[in-house]
DNA sequence: CTGTTAGCGCTTTCAT
DNA sequence: ATGAAAGCGCTAACAG
């Protein structure tokens, strides 16, 4: 079982090297290797032993340059592995881009300094930096890139150098950046029209903090300011402004309902803060949703673990994930060359479970 | 900007179409697409323009056959994305991984039936199946694969056929099969006497049920064991069992007090579980730490989320991963011939928090 | 069942 | 600054 030449840093052990050891011909080495008809047992065993003698590995890349069935390669940009919508989003993704046989590469685009923080969905500038550096890094691997991403379109065309992306929840302009967004307008409408049916008589929000102008003020995110115009002056309740994440959804929680106790509705910006503010609802005596409906968005497994069970505007991951694949694929057939941007619209839905 | 044949499925466009379009040689177009020096800046322009207009796209496999430092793909096998215990662990592999310059693909052994529920560490049947779904797929992809894994050895080194295998929190036996492990038992001697000093006087556990032996029953996880035996019998408190999930320890939680009050200190499976007791802890009138301290284990950056936030025994996932990532360069280094199975132990150290 | 021939698409020599 | 030749390591196709 010991190996030969273990140690040394020999030149690789190529189909050759078996075959010439075997006394075969490289094509019978292929045939052993690979479980193929064409060849006798014998023979394959005596390869097969032969091979793991030497340490013989095939090589990757010469395998799957010849191999006619060309292997498509995907690189995801993952932007957080601290929240869990965006690791259900890649758990999701990694499923079936395998299924349908793509390759997937990973690269991250979050600041290692971030690690130790509780800090995702940040859109900060370190992102962009990661975004570029997940860019350069994958060009040259992968045929398209998906991801969330925070830089400009300009930038992002310009950095991708030709190849094709495919940008999560976001609107794309320029060509060779397509997009997969959710109507979260629509789910917005019909959350909503759900609340007040259940009775809701004053609607507020507890919003991101980390939507910036890039000078690192506060700006209200798509979400909030779509949400203001569907409420009247006289059914408006409070609309602040959190961390995001667990302890920021439970401190801005605690913060509205010290100014405005008479809001009964709330929209949170993610269910990450929406977690924070059903437990806060503990620790202040608040019952949820007698006193107060919360309403979280993302759809998060995690929503289910709290008390009561956090309802929430779903953004259903494997529809945004299947649009995405379906995207990539129409690229694949025209070969990853530059073609008019693509886009598709998922619609999201409503997951009435008890906070709501 | 209207690509040529956008729309056809015609062969793939190589450097020699490039080449006779631009009335080149290949060499040229190479020197252009790789940015190189010996070549006319007007020619470079030329090519490149030629190249965009015919949608030129490298071949990935070809350049890294040919290239001379040679590229290693490491295969990343995820258990569940629905566990921030393994998504962390592996957004800290793909980020080190990249940063040593290798290519990491993934794949996940979670079944897609699996994909609503907040079922994270289940060691069932279907992980086994999705284990060897994924070596199967990434053999002939990667050079080595890293991951949580369930199978039995024999099993493992079986499917791998070859391949050698890093196993995270594990350990190996079979030649080709190297690991990572935690010394859990060190870091369980140190939270007991901590928690000794803190006053604990009646010690109690809560375990994972997903522990079995393969027929669906029950079996004490190797972390009860040696709990068990630690603790003298008039030190003892309840040992009770749980789902792996929050509900499961809030559940499990609720069970440990009403079955025995007089428990103080509580060692938790993982730190769902854990988070899941504390929660329950609310809801019951129970003070943490006051009337009973809680210890997680895994050092979730979600611990600190809650209020009180989670003592937990933390293992430490840069450790996990750099050692990983040795145990990987020196496999390359070794040309991943199957070598002697390496080793490392990496201790765990316990993040006093609050709720112990 | 086994061997021979012919590339896959690209980057390296090395000439020119 | 450019081109020609020579493979990288493997498998598909066709012989025998």
């Amino acid at each position: 079982m010991r190996p030969v030449n273990a140690s040394s840093h020999r030149k690789r052990v190529t189909i050759n090297d078996v075959a010439a050891a075997a006394g075969v011909s490289r094509q019978t080495v292929t045939r052993a290797m690979n479980d193929m008809d064409e060849i006798n047992e014998v023979t394959k065993q005596r390869v097969l032993e032969v091979s793991e003698q030497l340490g013989y590995r095939p090589s990757r890349q010469a395998r799957s340059l010849v191999e006619r069935r060309k292997t498509v390669a995907l690189g995801l940009v993952v932007a957080s592995f601290r929240n869990p919508y965006y690791t259900e989003i890649a758990g999701d993704f990694v499923h079936r881009a395998t299924a349908r046989g793509y390759q997937v590469l990973m690269a991250s685009t979050e600041a290692p300094e971030e690690a130790g923080s509780d800090l995702p969905r940040a859109a900060g500038r370190s992102h962009a930096a990661g975004e570029a550096a997940s860019l350069e890094l994958l060009r040259r691997q992968v045929d398209v890139l998906v991801g969330h991403f925070v830089m400009p379109d300009a930038e992002l065309a310009a950095a991708a150098r030709g190849m094709p992306l495919v940008l999560l929840e976001r609107d794309s302009s320029a060509p060779g950046l397509h997009s997969v967004e959710f109507d979260i307008e629509a789910g917005l409408v019909e959350a909503v029209a759900g609340l007040r049916r259940r009775g809701v008589t004053r609607l507020g929000m507890i919003d991101s903090s980390y939507s910036t102008r890039g000078d690192g003020r506060y700006v209200p995110t798509p979400r909030r300011a779509f949400l203001e115009t569907m409420v009247s002056d006289d059914e408006r309740g409070a609309f602040v402004v959190g961390e995001e994440s667990i302890a920021g959804g439970a401190q801005a929680f605690a913060e509205l309902v010290r100014t405005s106790p008479e809001t009964d509705g709330i929209v949170v910006f993610n269910d990450l803060m929406a977690i924070g503010a059903v437990q806060a609802s503990h620790a202040l005596g608040i019952r949820v949703p007698g006193d107060v409906r919360i309403m979280g968005i993302d759809g998060l497994t995690l929503g289910e673990g709290v008390s009561p069970k956090l309802s929430t505007l779903s953004l259903d991951r494997h529809a945004l994930v299947d649009a995405a694949l379906d995207v990539v694929q129409t690229l694949s057939e025209n070969d990853f060359r530059v073609i008019d941007p693509l886009r598709r619209i998922v619609r999201p839905r409503i997951l009435w479970r008890e906070s709501a």
